[in-house]
DNA sequence: CGCATTTCAGTTAGCGCTAACACTACGTCG
DNA sequence: CGACGTAGTGTTAGCGCTAACTGAAATGCG
């Protein structure tokens, strides 16, 4: 399926020319040294105002940009910052990704990026070195797994590396949102509606946020000298959330539940629709993220919202800080908070 | 909220050392001249193979890893691709970056990416530029919007750079999946449950997406000779969705509503069961992407799959040929797949 | 065996840039 | 008025790498 070029839409031909102008170019066109030129670009050391004038003219109408390779060749720096991001449209690491992203160029850094399929020990390694052959001066690793914990654990020293959402023991810095505070509000929240108990669908057994959220869930029931009950697992799917949601139906006495996130929580819903339990008349219901849909799922979602810009901007700032060669702490938390809406309103 | 590293836990040092190794060092050990290390890593020229084995056993044991920025300033290629992204978790997009980055790296190349906030004319020359601030040997644009196409217009003709999802006009390759044609289908398939009509929520009327859409859906009713109605138009998210929903609930004859994004469509969703409208008893909804929570919602939606995955590939592809010097035709289509649920089924 | 070719290795130059220093002109100040 | 700073500019070296050439030894072959 395609359309050759046709005339008055064709496509322009690229053109590599004989050579990007370089330094001595403009030099030579503003009548000056080399050393001036690169002294007007960097506004490093004194230039008269109207050699200063001459120059830029010179590079405005050679259309002169300085060769970040020579650059990066003598200085050492790249001004590139490498992501590590898991392959996946999960709505915290996406997120995360922008937060970050935004926070380097604001600081003049480039991002490059490494997907990850499988978060396992090799892969991260892999996607690690590979960064590090773009010359990456840090690395951020979005990491919200336990095998990329592990990861971490064997991270090379000689290059400043900080992790977002996990890696909890690893000899590295972290950040990540409070799940275990989150947790707790939501489940505090469903307790104080009155229930006895409430039942968890949690994330897979190999993430952080996943376990975070549980211990949260389970500490709250046991602080209240409540019961907790058996935990269904997922998967982070609709799919997952839409089993729990089957095998959960029939339970006797099931009021409450809270879902690792909300993606799960629609399944849920759509499971108890398809049982005729009621939300919220019947049963109370949960989530995790606040995507920007949960606000129009059916009925609209309670759930957890993260801050992922501020996130993002926070864990620059530790790579920034680690960069600089400072220490930047081992763990760091960003609160979240508790959304309420019709998924746990009144009766 | 900030734990200090404690004995045990700590966070490692950043130690930048001496110096990386260079190919002299290796040489050095290998006992060899840097030429000969050259061939060898870069496997060019004959080595002899026990030479080879030297050299490659002091490449293990100093940790060399080749200079990227030196390799780039004489050669003139730096291996990296950039991605103009927009930041948004809109579905689309984001899984087109990551089909981009996974295409790229199999062929050897690093990804850079520059996130643009709003998509104007102005933030995607400053986008494109801050990518070639970082030595990109091309780009591929993510533009599904019109002001996007008119920025490309003015794009550079000096390096490789491709579309993906846009462009119409633009002097550039452009690929998108086909819109058009998928609009059709959905609209065909809700005449074929033997509507008089089919209402529309429309996306933006600035991007493109939005405008094949509702091109798709009008051009197939008027085939059928058919009334077209008023569209009604949202902004992809499920806010206008909703609002949409409200508008459309108390309309006679409405027995059928195409949304042009699944989540728009969750909106409508929303809206109709509070006005008591019942999907697919009283009327048949359907929308377009098939997000992967489009199965789990309430009911299930009926949707057009796009296959981001192959999207990515191909657009990687074009620019491999662009950047090789090939023309890489003007406009490719990737087709688009009916995926029927309840939201239009049985009655 | 003589000469061409191939294999394997080394030498040299230079990519475009910045760091470091050198030089000039002009104050300023004791 | 000479010593000394400072502004403004130039010169030089070298970052680590590859392209291109050079050279020596081994190989082919009529």
């Amino acid at each position: 399926m395609v359309e050759r070029t046709k005339p008055g839409e064709q496509a322009r031909t690229f053109l590599p020319g004989p050579r990007q102008p370089s330094l001595a170019d403009v030099a030579g066109m503003a009548g000056v040294s080399h050393m001036t030129v690169s002294r007007v670009v960097n506004e490093s050391g004194p230039v008269r105002p109207e050699t200063r004038e001459r120059v830029l003219a010179a590079v405005q109408k050679l259309g002169y940009r300085p060769n970040t390779a020579a650059r990066a060749l003598v200085t050492g720096r790249s001004g590139t910052l490498g992501v590590v991001a898991l392959e996946s449209n999960l709505y915290g690491p996406a997120s995360t990704l922008y937060g970050i992203e935004n926070a380097a160029r604001e600081s003049g850094y480039g991002v490059a990026i490494c997907s990850v399929t499988r978060p396992g020990r090799t892969s991260i390694g892999d996607a690690v070195e590979s960064l590090r052959r773009q010359a990456v001066e840090g690395i951020i690793v979005i990491a919200p797994h336990v095998t990329a914990g592990r990861a971490l654990a064997a991270a090379p020293a000689d290059i400043p590396l900080v992790a977002v959402g996990g890696g909890e023991s690893a000899p590295v810095p972290v950040l990540s949102v409070d799940q275990y505070d989150g947790a707790r509000r939501v489940t505090e929240h469903l307790l104080a509606l009155g229930h006895r108990t409430v039942w968890h669908v949690a994330g897979p057994e190999d993430w952080l946020e996943a376990r975070d959220r549980e211990r949260g869930w389970r500490e709250t029931l046991e602080g209240h000298g409540l019961r907790v009950p058996a935990v269904v697992r997922g998967d982070w799917s609709p799919r997952s959330g839409y089993e729990a949601g089957r095998a959960l139906a029939g339970k006797r006495g099931l009021k409450a539940v809270f879902s690792a996130n909300d993606q799960m929580a629609l399944g849920l819903l759509r499971a108890f629709t398809e049982a005729g339990v009621r939300v919220p008349e019947d049963v109370h219901v949960a989530g995790f993220d606040d995507v920007p849909e949960a606000a129009y799922f059916n009925p609209p979602l309670t759930t957890v919202r993260q801050d992922f810009i501020e996130v993002g901007r926070r864990t620059f700032g530790l790579l920034e800080e680690r960069m600089a060669g400072g220490d930047a702490g081992a763990r760091h938390l960003v609160p979240a908070e508790l959304v309420v809406r019709e998924s746990t309103g009144p009766r």
